[in-house]
DNA sequence: AAAAAAT
């Protein structure tokens, strides 16, 4: 049914070609970030030979392009602007990297080649005149190392000024995004900071900060507003701007006025940085308008919501009779053999009950962790690196780590509360927040691994809420009987978790 | 409601 919506906007109608291909396992290309588990296609696989094929012009003079590629075709819709040819790189070699960049994606973060959206994203990225571009992708994709290569590669190692500039909606996400910058730009000598709020106790007050001499800043949209307010983070050198999860970040209450404002302050001293904005989610209103946030001879990149489901991570539903049943589950079938499959993450809905239900299961004698907004910076920093670590296997969390967060030991995912819209007003029936729910289905299945997802249903509320989401992302859910081990263990083997 | 973050 909102098909055609999607596709409308997406990519306007093809002329001449033929469907697009069936879409395929993104998971199976995925794989190529992870070498230990490559077993695709040889690299030699065609994907040079591929080019830019003109299929329709609208008034914009937008050129909608399919790549075609390899076999399993992943259907990113590719919309550029003027003629601009975009050939897709089908290794690292063919971006015109430095030494020192090529030198860290194969020995630091030992990657092979790029993966889809790589290929597809970054000769748009890197190629003048450097549009902008809007870049959508599945999770766990490789939309990181797209952004990230992107601002090392248009930094001047010899010019000590901001040139790079990356938003992110959480401190979590900022932390993990430079430290992945950090690794990547290990041998290129770039300098990057870091600008989320320090803990209270070495916190210096910001009217006595020197300047910032970092190449790359990387952080959350306050202290970057202030950073800027207070003439510490000069926008004159930046060539590169950088929204991560930017359908949230441009298009949400809270966030939408800060980033645009940081847009604007730079926008008024430098006509010439190129803007952009990812994320897996971009629903069709919030892709209309941020498409109006970014210059108007920009490029695109979308995927169709259908599509964006993962097939590697397999989705469950549990019905319980009641909230305290749910808790009955988590003990008895998630403790019981959920530790044997990887790291779990609990998603609560408010802060309150990840509070509530960390102090339950604590109180049975279950080793948990839990994250929300309200806790202490500091803490929340432990917390992570803990878990990181391996020294937590179940971490309970608020939305605060729906989002980006990248721990490829999570195989299982449990939605305690689906997550649903705030609705302004009284409205009869609840709408689901569908972009919430992919973005937790995402923390499983990083890079094309093997995950699960149960979704505790309690009433005729939740199965609604469920309903709909399956029919939004055109998926099966299928219902595992809370009745014993062995449901769940049949649907962890059937989720390729356990033998 | 939650996420940022400032006061």
């Amino acid at each position: 049914m909102a098909e055609s919506v999607d596709s409308s906007n997406t990519t306007p109608p093809p002329e001449s070609k033929p469907a697009a291909t069936e879409h395929k396992s993104w998971a199976d290309e995925a794989e190529e970030e992870v070498p230990e588990e490559t077993n695709d296609a040889p690299s030699s696989s065609s994907v040079s030979s591929l080019n830019v094929d003109a299929l329709a012009i609208d008034e914009n003079k937008k050129t909608a392009t399919k790549f075609l590629d390899e076999p399993e075709d992943s259907n990113i819709q590719a919309v550029t602007s003027g003629d601009t040819p975009y050939t897709s790189a089908s290794t690292f070699e063919d971006l015109n990297l430095s030494p020192e960049l090529l030198k860290g994606l194969y020995v630091e973060m030992k990657f092979q080649k790029p993966s889809k959206i790589q290929a597809i994203s970054l000769p748009m990225i890197l190629s003048p005149p450097h549009r902008d571009l809007i870049a959508q992708a599945h999770n766990g994709s490789g939309k990181t190392t797209c952004f990230v290569l992107g601002m090392l590669s248009r930094v001047d190692p010899n010019l000590k000024a901001p040139q790079a500039l990356c938003i992110c909606p959480t401190r979590e996400l900022a932390i993990q995004n430079t430290e992945v910058l950090r690794k990547m730009g290990k041998y290129s000598g770039i300098i990057s900071e870091c600008a989320v709020p320090a803990d209270s106790r070495d916190s210096i007050p910001i009217a006595k900060r020197a300047p910032i001499m970092a190449q790359v800043v990387i952080g959350t949209p306050g202290t970057i507003k202030k950073w800027i307010t207070y003439k510490k983070l000069s926008a004159v050198r930046l060539n590169i701007l950088v929204f991560d999860e930017a359908d949230q970040m441009l298009a949400e209450d809270g966030f939408k006025d800060d980033s645009l404002r940081i847009m604007k302050d730079i926008e008024r001293v430098n006509a010439n940085c190129q803007v952009l904005l990812f994320s897996a989610t971009f629903n069709e209103i919030v892709k209309n308008f941020v498409s109006r946030t970014v210059k108007k001879d920009h490029n695109q990149l979308f995927v169709k919501k259908e599509e964006l489901s993962l097939e590697a991570v397999k989705q469950y539903r549990v019905n319980c009779l009641d909230e305290l049943s749910k808790v009955e589950v988590i003990k008895d079938y998630i403790f019981e053999i959920g530790e044997n499959v990887g790291q779990t993450i609990i998603f609560v809905r408010t802060r309150h009950s990840a509070s509530m239900l960390h102090q339950s299961l604590a109180e049975l004698g279950y080793e948990v962790t839990s994250i929300q907004g309200a806790l202490q910076h500091d803490e929340r920093d432990k917390i992570v690196k803990e878990f990181r670590d391996g020294l937590t296997q179940v971490l309970i969390s608020t939305d605060v780590l729906a989002r980006g967060f990248d721990q490829q030991q999570v195989n299982l995912v449990i939605n305690y509360d689906l997550p649903v819209k705030h609705i302004v007003g009284y409205a009869r029936e609840q709408e689901p927040d569908y972009e919430v729910y992919l973005h937790r289905v995402g923390r499983a299945g990083r890079f094309g691994r093997k995950g699960a997802v149960f979704n505790l249903i309690c009433g005729e509320r939740d199965a609604n809420l469920m309903a709909k989401i399956e029919q939004h992302f055109g998926t099966h859910v299928t219902e595992v009987r809370a009745k014993s081990v062995e449901d769940y263990k049949g649907a962890l083997r059937e989720a390729g978790l356990l033998q």
